[in-house]
DNA sequence: CTAGGGTTAG
């Protein structure tokens, strides 16, 4: 069999999984396929020494099993790692590294410890990225307090650091359950049973990095001087490789920036040019985001121009993508076209959020004929791949201006290329809808909400269903609005009672207001016919139902609650609350 | 230059 020469070096076709494992879009699933049809080759192969040049080694597994952790899938990542025996491929560090990575990705808070044990009892030695990545993880759940406790222990030069992460973790019990008994073979929770955990077999210093990652979590929470204490303190630091550089800087401005302080942000930037830490295009491009977030878009271009011609660093997409967004704050959608040519003639090339981006400027600003021309432009560009939002662009470029119709045919359009409706899609017809003041499309809309909001049976996944959603508080409020204005109580309360079990509490001063203004003098005619009272019976119950749930006088206050038919009890049903 | 600190769109 000639053919098996043909399969690729396992240098070769790893390198390839390794880049697509980590790329956006279908990168993660390509280099699952990948993997697979090489080992498929590979197993067709009466004799496989032949082909050991083939074999998938540890290095190529890892890079697999980023590609499971990066899509959070537990089931395969726990099948590709059961096939390593086969090929005598032993899991080093990187690949506990990238089981860390999956524990934060599924939110399994409980197992990073578990990692870490297992690692110590196989005998693999973490290296100073396993404890990165575990104060990454515990950062990325927003729990700074374990992290701290991690960094400390880490400083105080302690070994028993499975014992300080037991002890931060005993706290908090309500482990996720439903993947255990996927997770079970992987990592075995009763390796923290009864037995004291293992110790460290050697010390780490922690170096930058980490103190970096740590800082990120004060950034991301808001704690703008905790994060400025955090760079003083490595700064006072004796050992150089704790010493903060480019990105520690960096990330204290973002946080400045992200608290409105743009003079402190320049002064940290003085400081980095002051000690000769290179500021880079990440860190004007988050300064030029503040600028244009104060709407200070002359500080913006004076800052690029700096950028340019005294620091030499020139603009990318995403310094354009800023600019482009800093236009749409200031209501210049002609200044986001003119930057957005700009870039294209300086040859950057437009991603998918410029287009988008581009798109919102006209979509925002009324002119939804002109998002579309740029959703056609983004369409025959074969460097990108349009995508959710960007066809949620189009539908609120024109839901913005009320225009249900077509919005409606974008929706269709979108399906057709398969795209699921999200909840900003469905948000976007709520406003068109609530615009054009069409109520009858909000019960159609409404409809399809509670369709994808019921939690799908697995039996009947013999069509390829949407995913569920979990509607937001704009979506049903919006909803909720339409439906008291246009007399649908009945459907109002529905909607109310799915705010209330997705955990929003609806506004029942809006709600009475509204009530109030417009219909406290409903069902109150004496001139209709008996026909059209039968008719009205109906809508007369459930405005009844629904002033009982905003707790307005109705009848059932004055009336025996025995006198309502046995059988129409459920008619109320959503209204007990 | 793969897991591994810092930027942009709904």
């Amino acid at each position: 069999m000639l053919r098996s020469n043909y399969l690729p070096h396992v240098k070769a076709w790893s390198a390839v999984v390794s880049r697509l494992s980590g790329s956006p879009d279908n990168g993660p699933n390509d280099a699952i396929r990948l993997y697979y049809s090489v080992v498929k080759r590979v197993r067709r192969v009466s004799d496989r020494a032949l082909v050991a040049h083939s074999w998938p080694d540890t290095a190529a597994f890892n890079a697999v099993l980023n590609a499971c952790a990066n899509l959070g899938d537990v089931k395969m990542f726990c099948q590709v790692f059961d096939e390593m025996p086969e090929w005598n491929a032993v899991p080093d560090a990187l690949t506990y590294n990238v089981v860390i990575k999956l524990c934060a990705r599924v939110d399994r808070k409980d197992l990073l410890v578990c990692v870490l044990e297992m690692m110590l009892s196989k005998g693999v030695e973490p290296c100073i990225t396993t404890l990165q990545s575990l104060v990454a993880a515990y950062v990325g759940f927003g729990d700074l307090g374990t992290a701290e406790k991690l960094v400390q222990a880490l400083r105080e030069g302690r070994r028993d650091l499975c014992r300080v992460l037991r002890d931060a973790n005993s706290a908090n019990h309500d482990a996720n359950e439903e993947d255990g008994d996927v997770f079970g073979k992987l990592i075995p929770k009763s390796v923290i049973d009864n037995s004291e955990p293992p110790l460290l077999s050697r010390l780490y210093r922690p170096n930058s990095r980490i103190y970096t990652t740590l800082m990120k979590g004060y950034m991301k929470s808001g704690r703008v001087s905790d994060t400025v204490r955090m760079l003083e303190a490595m700064r006072r630091q004796e050992d150089s490789a704790s010493h903060p550089d480019h990105v520690s800087y960096t990330t204290v401005i973002s946080a400045l920036v992200k608290a409105g302080s743009m003079e402190n942000a320049r002064q940290v930037l003085a400081e980095m040019i002051r000690l000769g830490v290179p500021a880079n295009l990440f860190t004007y491009n988050i300064l030029l985001k503040g600028y244009c977030h104060q709407l200070q878009i002359d500080k913006a271009k004076e800052l690029i121009r700096e950028m340019t011609d005294v620091v030499g660093i020139l603009p990318d997409v995403v310094t354009y993508n800023t600019l482009i967004d800093g236009c749409i704050l200031v209501d210049d959608s002609a200044g986001a076209l003119e930057y957005f040519n700009e870039m294209r003639a300086r040859g950057i090339a437009p991603t998918k959020i410029s287009y988008t981006t581009l798109m919102k400027a006209f979509a925002l600003s009324g002119q939804p004929k002109l998002a579309s021309k740029v959703f056609d432009e983004m369409l025959k560009d074969s460097r990108v791949k349009v995508d959710q939002v960007a066809w949620n662009m189009l539908v609120e470029g024109y839901c913005k201006m009320g225009l249900i119709e077509e919005a409606k045919s974008v929706v269709e359009r979108m399906r057709e290329n398969g795209f699921h409706p999200n909840v900003s899609t469905y948000g976007s017809l709520a406003n068109g809808i609530a615009l054009a003041r069409k109520p009858g499309e909000a019960l159609l809309l409404w409809n399809e909400v509670k369709e994808r909001c019921e939690p799908r049976k697995e039996e009947d996944s013999s069509l390829p269903l949407p995913p569920p959603i979990k509607p937001d508080e704009g979506l049903l409020d919006t909803l909720a609005d339409i439906c008291v204005r246009a007399a649908f109580f009945r459907k109002a309360l529905e909607i109310v009672a799915c705010m209330e079990e997705n955990g929003i509490s609806p506004n029942k001063t809006k709600f009475t207001r509204i009530y109030v203004e417009m219909h406290s003098r409903m069902f109150t005619s004496k001139h209709a016919s008996k026909a059209r009272q039968d008719r009205r019976r109906e809508r007369k119950r459930a405005s009844e139902a629904f002033k009982f749930w905003l707790g307005l006088p109705n009848e059932y206050y004055a009336t025996e609650w025995s006198l309502n038919p046995p059988g129409k009890q459920d008619d109320y049903g959503s209204a007990s609350i």
